[in-house]
Formats: structure tokens, C-alpha cells, sequence
DNA sequence: GTGGTACATTGGTTGGACCAATGGGCCAAC
DNA sequence: GTTGGCCCATTGGTCCAACCAATGTACCAC
């Protein structure tokens, strides 16, 4: 081989699909929140039953009484676990018990991808982003309306979607659920995001490319400005059900 | 006083207004949580802020590192920090990075009561549970329909209500979650719920006696049962519309 | 300016200790 | 025989004092 002049890449300009993601690295309190609720959804563990004392526990796993504190704190807070001084760990009912953060959890850590679980979720996200488009439509000041405007703006002119097209849309999401004026559409759609943001294989190929993008959001501020509700609610529903169609499709696929 | 025969409460039969309710007892964690979010939502953290280092932080709060790390671990768990291993933790900002476990945080924990964000979640629950309705309609099986209708026989026959009427409303709803045949319903539902039961003041007074109740839910369940999905819906959506405005009510008398 | 190195800082983890509340078993008093 | 007091092992809650591992910075050699 020849020696030859090397070309400097720029890392902000990679190709697409080999963008680079920092390494990730492992607590050992997360790692024990897996595995423990791993036991719990596989009904090893079911509810009610007391789990073994922390001291017991933590020597089973291998793992300092501490690091098990944290992961049962946050075991706690997605609802799966109660904790009693004095008597002890009980498990609880996460069908019962447990939030939108369970589920996030249970997408989010490859628990083994629940493709039903999914889908259940792309309906929410359809049903819940319906009302905060008509929401959105009826309540938007005309301030909120011009920052619309501009995110659309803002796509980029390519065919090829990317980090960065995902990243607009989110934008113009969290917008429209400010335009509602109701702040748990906004929190709401948070997890929403997170959960299909964290299925990046999945995510980037299901949206659409930049251009058309920017194209159906135009289409859409221009609807709201005009108070077109209904027009607004259709045109953003036409567009949803195409999303849910390819991601019945790609996970029809990935089975 | 002349002495006389003393009567046995029965604990399990107490006046109406007059349960018992146990004992609180407040984690040294979680307390740091409410405080260091107080100083996050106030704006004195703000979007990018890096808290001092855990050591510090731990002293100025006269607390154990080992329950600051448990209080951190929750605050990252509902989004308002983000940990970097050698660099610190920093504050993130909630209104792009929580979900709704943070306004059931919100809501739950005195931490001032927020009318307007209260009156947000009873906007989603009225979104929310109007889609669930319209699923479980749709959906339903004939063995779904039977659970309903032995859950909306089992009201108890006072005109007064009180926690049993609650607790068979929460398990009416989960069983209409359950027949959308959509789990994310039934998560999401239990949030819901979840930041309603803990406003026991106004969650008491809100809900209609068990009579009525019932009867509504005897309605919808034969609505259900012959196919009549609008009819379902709209017998729902009007009982919402009457909850929300009697919270509504309340929380004018309340300020 | 490129890469290597030393070092202070920061979160992650560990082991061990003590406190406080719980539940169960035992026993005396009424 | 029921009540209430008492002891005690168990369990979660808290604290302390280390050490490990990764980060960022400053400095240096090439």
C-alpha cells in the first residue's frame, strides 16, 4: 500500500449511522434493579411475598448493602416494591402500582423487548398527542404560534433523517404541548419521547425524512393560525397513523 | 362524672371523617429530596447548575453522604438531575426532562399545592380516561364486561361516601383499563389515581355518593354491552365534566 | 500542537457500626 | 382469659471512614 495523505474526520460530521454514543457504563445498584425486577415480572418474586432481608440480599448479590439501598430506592419510586422498617421488603402489584416510569423502564432496559407493550405505547402516544393537537389548536397564543413557525423552519434540507431531525421534532412537540397550556401535556409527553428516543434503531427509520417533516408542520401552524381545529387534528392523526403503521411493520419484521 | 359502661370502638366501623390513618415517618432522604427540589423549581438550581460536590453537599445538609446518594438517586429517577461520574451532579430542566411521576411528586408532597397544575391533571384525566372508555368499548370482552358489571353491583348502599366508594371506583377503572387490552392504560391510570387519593381532603368530597355511582356505572356498562360506544362515552364524559367542575369549585373556595 | 503524565476532584463502592421500630414470645396482674 | 408490660431477635434507617475509578486540568517532553 501506498502511504498517502490521511484525511481528519470530523466527528460532528459523521456518516450517517455511525454516529458515535458514549460508552455506557454500568452502576451497580442499576444492574441490581434489573435483575431484581426481571425476578419480579417473571412472578418469581410475586406480590406480596417479603423479599429476604437487605443484609441477606445484598450478600446473595454480591453487592454492598448500600449499592441494594439504592437500587430498592428505586425499585420504591417505579412502584414494585414497599418498604416497612421493621418488617421488611414486600413486593407489590405493578399492574396495581407502578407509573408511565415502569413502562419507560421496561423499554428502555432491553428486559427483552416487549413488542405488545410497544405497540400499547405508540397508541398513547397517538391518543395523547390527538388532544394536545386539539388543545394546542384552540388555546395557542399568537406568540406561541410564531415559535412554531420557526421550528419548522429550522429543518434541515435533506432527504436523509438523523439525530437532528428527531431532536426539531421533539422541539416542536414540546412547543405545541406548551401552546395547551396545561403542563402535565408537557411532562406527559417527556416520557413519551424518552421511550422512543431510547429505541433509536427503531426511531430514526420510522420518522419521516426532514423535508416532508417540515412540510407537515408548516401545513399544521398554518391550520392553528387560521383556527382550523379540526383541520390541525386531522392532518397531524393522518401523519401518526402512517408512523404507527411502520412501526407495526418493522417490528413485524424484527420477530 | 358519674362512671358508666364503657363502650369498645370498633376500629373498623369509625364515624365517617374520623379514620385512622397511619403514622407518617419521614425518611432523612426523602426529606432532602423536597428540600433540594423546593431549591430546584424555586430557580435558586438552575438548567446546567452543577450542585456541589456530593461530600459538601452532604455536610451543608448536616446528613450522611449515604442518604444524600439515596435522595440523588431519586431526583435522577424523576429527571431533575443528571449524575456524571468525576465531574458532578447537575441540574437538569424538569420541564423537558421529567414525566409524570414528577407532578405526582409535585402534587403529592405539600410542597405548596399548585390550583393550576392540579387543575392540568384533571384536564389529562378527563382526556385520558375518555380514550380508555372508548378503547374498553370497543374492545371488551363479553368476560371483561361481567367483572364490570359485579364491580358496579358491589357499591355499598349508603348515600354517604367515603374510601370504600373510592377504592371500588379506582378497581372499576383498572377493569376498564384492563379492556382496552392496552397496559400502558393501566399504568398511566394508577398515577392518576395516585395523585387524586393522596388529596383525601378533596377526593372525598368530589366523588358522588355510591348511589349514584352505581347507577352511572350500571349505565355504562349496558352501553358498553349492546356496542353503543358513543353513548358510553358521553355518559362518562358528562360525570367527568361534573367532577372537574366541583374541583374546580373547590379549589376556588380553597385560595 | 500533539500526546503523555501526574494530581486533585468527584462519583461509585465497600465494610462495619449503631439507632429505632417491629413483631413475637413470655409472664404477671386483673 | 384477656390485657398490658417486658424482653429480644430481626429489620430497615443512618452514619462513618475508607478505598476505587473516572474525569478534568495543568504541566511537560517531543
Amino acid at each position: 500500500m501506498a502511504k498517502q495523505a490521511a484525511k481528519t474526520v470530523d466527528p460532528t460530521k459523521l456518516p450517517h449511522g455511525a454516529e458515535f454514543q458514549p460508552v455506557k457504563k454500568t452502576r451497580v445498584s442499576d444492574e441490581v434493579v434489573v435483575q431484581m425486577t426481571n425476578l419480579i415480572i417473571s412472578g418469581a418474586f410475586a406480590a406480596g411475598d417479603r423479599l429476604p432481608a437487605e443484609r441477606q440480599l445484598a450478600q446473595k448479590l454480591s453487592v454492598n448493602r448500600t449499592s441494594l439501598r439504592e437500587a430498592l430506592r428505586r425499585m420504591e419510586a417505579m412502584g414494585l416494591v414497599s418498604i416497612r422498617p421493621g418488617e421488611g421488603v414486600f413486593v407489590e402489584d405493578h399492574n396495581t402500582n407502578s407509573g408511565l416510569e415502569f413502562v419507560k423502564f421496561l423499554l428502555t432496559t432491553n428486559i427483552g423487548l416487549d413488542k405488545q407493550l410497544l405497540l400499547d405505547m405508540a397508541e398513547i402516544r397517538r391518543v395523547f398527542a390527538t388532544a394536545m393537537i386539539e388543545l394546542a389548536a384552540k388555546r395557542a397564543s399568537a406568540e406561541s404560534i410564531k415559535r412554531l413557525r420557526e421550528i419548522a423552519g429550522e429543518y434541515p434540507a435533506t432527504d436523509c433523517p438523523g439525530r437532528d431531525t428527531g431532536e426539531k421534532d421533539f422541539e416542536f412537540f414540546h412547543e405545541l404541548a406548551k401552546a395547551t397550556g396545561n403542563r402535565v401535556f408537557m411532562y406527559t409527553l417527556n416520557t413519551i419521547r424518552d421511550v422512543l428516543k431510547n429505541l433509536s434503531v427503531l426511531y430514526y427509520r420510522i420518522e419521516g425524512d426532514p423535508k416532508t417533516a417540515a412540510n407537515l408542520y408548516r401545513r399544521l401552524v398554518e391550520a392553528m393560525e387560521k383556527g382550523q381545529v379540526k383541520k390541525a387534528v386531522s392532518i397531524f392523526r393522518r401523519q401518526m397513523e402512517r408512523d404507527d403503521e411502520k412501526l407495526a411493520a418493522l417490528l413485524e419484521g424484527l420477530s
